[in-house]
DNA sequence: AGTCGTTATTGAAGCGTTTCAAAACGGTGA
DNA sequence: TCACCGTTTTGAAACGCTTCAATAACGACT
């Protein structure tokens, strides 16, 4: 079907070996070889296949990147910012959505890993990382995004989300709240339990303060609104004063139901704090205050520990790169903010 | 380094066709040497090569998207849809975004041959289709997303254009507004000039109406940002009543420095209306009035016609499929809606 | 016992590259 | 003229898989 090397050599009077050597080390060739074969591949409309390529080389040229839901901008901007780096590199990323489902994610990492990609970057659902050492062990360098290596046996960028959860609901508790909602799920999720368990640890030093848990099945719009209305449904006096919620997918979907009815006023009623400060956050109904996490900076950073971790072999150094979440305060939680 | 098929064949004591039997055409394979060839699969740890798989067959068994926008939440709502129809049919989505760059497009689209993808999705920005017509030619099946073939020598799934842009115009002139400001840019962009070609067809029929041309550099939230600075520029008198932006995160940038500002009310000093609806449309400040596209839906069919094409090889029939686009009004075009 | 028909398995060819030791070439200096 | 040397080019061997014609195994039937 398509012309092959060995046409090109014919066309241009060569062997194979000097068509290769043209496409890949063109300065080791003769001048007046490099033009005729250059011809020759135009001539015919030649393009390098890239499966042959790979098999020979034994390993692709592309990294894997495993997301929670390939339709959040948060790590919509994480992949855009690992492509760039990649790109940088001569790399390639492949890109995949576990949809918060560890099967999903499995057959992800499978398809990865038949492909031989150079790496894996992955924000688990999985608590289980079997899979993941089973890759390590294959040769595979993993490294962890938007969520740590708790035993520190995996390199990983992440945001100090403990830290994150307390900065939110201190921030609440500042502006007089008492009664916290925290709004997230599926709990299995380490970012969200990290979130809820610094919230917790703030919430616990304030004497009359509560912190009451709905959790949800995604992080997504809808099921934002869904627990809005459960929230809305409750007897007045029962209602918590303030919503936590674990992404700012959700945090908008509150918003919209609390708006949408307009029985519930934001902040004055009650007060919303998201997560993630994706940009849609600052142009919501009332502009949502977040927790802000540097997503294109985690993908590029992300992609560079793959690249040294890569160069390095199985005897690599493990680095954790943390960052420190920022508090963006918007109106949803200070009225005129 | 990893256990290739001859290694499984080995550990089993069977020959390598077995080995691939067992794993491509389980049923003509004795049930007991599927156990025993299944055994030794589990105790090397073999993961198939799918570039040596790939290189066997001819061709790859994923599909290549190229959108104007990895970020923007209509195209991964596009890409969304055709992951989902193409899995089910056993293929695999590469997705690339050329940043409104014509360069860009064409070295995504070099990848994607080199890849011997199974066919291309393409919503292109070079408005020069002969590497396109190269991909045909080299056998891989291309169709046309979020934009028609003017001359129907592709598949294409898209939406009227045209008419999304007198929906949106007929429906400010509906409200009274006279001088419209039409926002979205590079012109290139078919997308883009349809819609305003439309608009400006509606525009030019009633007497008093005007249309002022804002071109952007990008389809992007700080566009709007920008020109929505101009336009505030702009003496009292000499300010449209009016802003048909291309598509909603232009719109949203608009409406954020308007809001933010605060000298100007929308909608009652102008009216807003942005294009796609993407679900952040409906979450905003002022929630935006949109020309709804089928994202989704337009990604999935557009799949089903590179499946069937691909199938039917080079003597595929073409087949324009445009979906009509929906008017969704909002409080950004009428008070209180 | 020999033959036929199934059912299971084998073994080798080939997909398009890259790599690398070996061969060819073309000067140079002796 | 010849041996030697650096520069180019060659040709064959993998890489790991699928496919397919050929072979083997094994009852059943004549």
């Amino acid at each position: 079907m398509a012309a092959s090397i060995r046409d090109v050599a014919r066309e241009a009077g060569v062997s194979v070996g000097t068509v290769s050597n043209v496409l890949n080390r063109p300065e080791i060739v003769a001048a007046a070889t490099v033009t005729r074969v250059t011809q020759a591949i135009e001539q015919l409309g030649f393009v390098r296949n890239d499966a042959a390529r790979q098999l020979r080389a034994g390993r692709s040229t592309s990294f894997g990147l495993v997301v929670l839901d390939t339709r959040n901008p948060f790590f919509m901007d994480l992949a855009y910012g690992a492509q760039r780096r990649a790109i940088d590199d001569g790399y390639t990323v492949l890109m995949g959505g576990s949809d918060d489902s560890p099967e999903r994610e499995h057959s992800i990492l499978e398809m990865f890993e038949e492909h031989r990609v150079a790496g894996v970057l992955i924000s688990p659902v999985d608590t289980d990382l079997t899979q993941l050492w089973k890759l390590r062990h294959a040769g595979i360098p993993v490294v962890l995004v938007d969520r740590g290596s708790s035993d520190r046996s995996f390199s990983s960028v992440s945001v100090d989300d403990v830290e994150g959860g307390r900065i939110a609901a201190r921030h609440l508790l500042e502006q007089g709240r008492r009664r916290i909602a925290f709004v997230g799920g599926p709990i299995g999720i380490k970012q969200v339990s990290d979130r809820l368990n610094g919230a917790r640890s703030v919430v616990a030093e304030v004497a009359d303060a509560t912190l009451e848990v709905r959790e949800t099945q995604a992080l997504s719009v809808l099921e934002g609104r869904r627990i809005a209305e459960e929230i809305l449904a409750l007897p007045a006096d029962r209602r918590p004063d303030a919503v936590f919620a674990a992404n700012d997918l959700l945090a908008m979907g509150v918003l919209q139901a609390f708006v949408m009815t307009g029985s519930l006023r934001v902040p004055e009623d009650i007060a919303l704090i998201g997560y993630d400060d994706i940009d849609f956050a600052s142009a919501a109904v009332v502009p949502i205050t977040s927790v802000r996490q540097p997503a294109v900076e985690i993908g590029a950073t992300a992609v560079g520990l793959l690249l040294t971790e890569a160069q390095a072999g199985a005897d690599a150094t493990r680095e954790q790169i943390e960052f420190t979440p920022e508090l963006v305060v918007r109106a949803s939680t200070v009225a005129g903010a």
